[in-house]
DNA sequence: TTTTAAAATGCAACACTATTGCGTTAATTT
DNA sequence: AAATTAACGCAATAGTGTTGCATTTTAAAA
């Protein structure tokens, strides 16, 4: 893999998406950094995250890309098989890191990624 | 609910979407298409689907989103718990309709719409 | 410390998906 | 056939994400 370096942008970054109870997108993340870089920095900082395994990505319901920080999945089989849960009044998408689902795949399709999100009410809402 | 009317365009989409195995999205089916009626009215014929219940939603893990027929889910109980597979080599997106995960949700949570889509290859890919 | 290679950035432009407003057309109801 | 209004076409716009390229900055080597 290629070498990374540690800069500004990817720090407040990291700092911002590991602080946050839920998962953050690319415009909230821009909003919150208060221009202290460009955004297209912000789309290549997460990239880079991403493929450092630090923080993985969800395909919010709406089909905007939301971040969140990698928790119990460092290592080898890094795998987010936990669920998402989209809120349709605060728009929050949280991490259910303890519900994994169960489910019976036909053996024929190889699995490289999940992607699982729930939209409702979450707790403060309903 | 409003009343809608059928016209050539929503009756074409319609066909469309019905007799496609995998789920289609809105550049699919303006291609397939050819231009018998405008982008704009191909986004609100789906719209109108959608809420007629007559096909169903999916977000891909590319974002974008595609459309399938709705099968055993008429009736009041309208509910999409299946899981879908998206194929990274082909880009197709398939139905699992017999294939719906469980999971064990804290009850404070409400949920009305479900997202599950997996990525990897396909049978006729892998 | 200075030099150096290339990783990271900023800026501008672009691609793609999706939505909105508005005047016009066409599908149903009467 | 006339009236109502759902549906449409067209143009413009918004939002998300990507690419190319010249410049800056990081971190390691000299």
């Amino acid at each position: 893999m290629k070498i990374t370096r540690n800069t500004i942008a990817k720090t407040e970054i990291r700092n911002l998406i590991n602080s946050s109870k839920v998962a953050l997108s690319h415009a909230e993340i821009q909003q919150a950094l208060n221009n202290i870089c460009d955004r297209v920095t912000i789309y290549r900082v997460l990239d880079r995250l991403v493929e450092e395994g630090l923080v993985h990505k969800i395909v919010n319901v709406d089909g905007v890309i939301k971040y969140a920080e990698c928790h119990e999945c460092a290592g080898e089989h890094h795998h987010h098989n936990h669920i998402h849960f989209s809120c349709q009044k605060c728009k929050s998408v949280t991490c259910l890191e303890d519900v994994e689902p169960f489910f019976n795949l036909p053996k024929q399709y190889k699995v490289m990624e999940m992607n699982f999100t729930l939209s409702g009410l979450c707790p403060q809402c309903s």
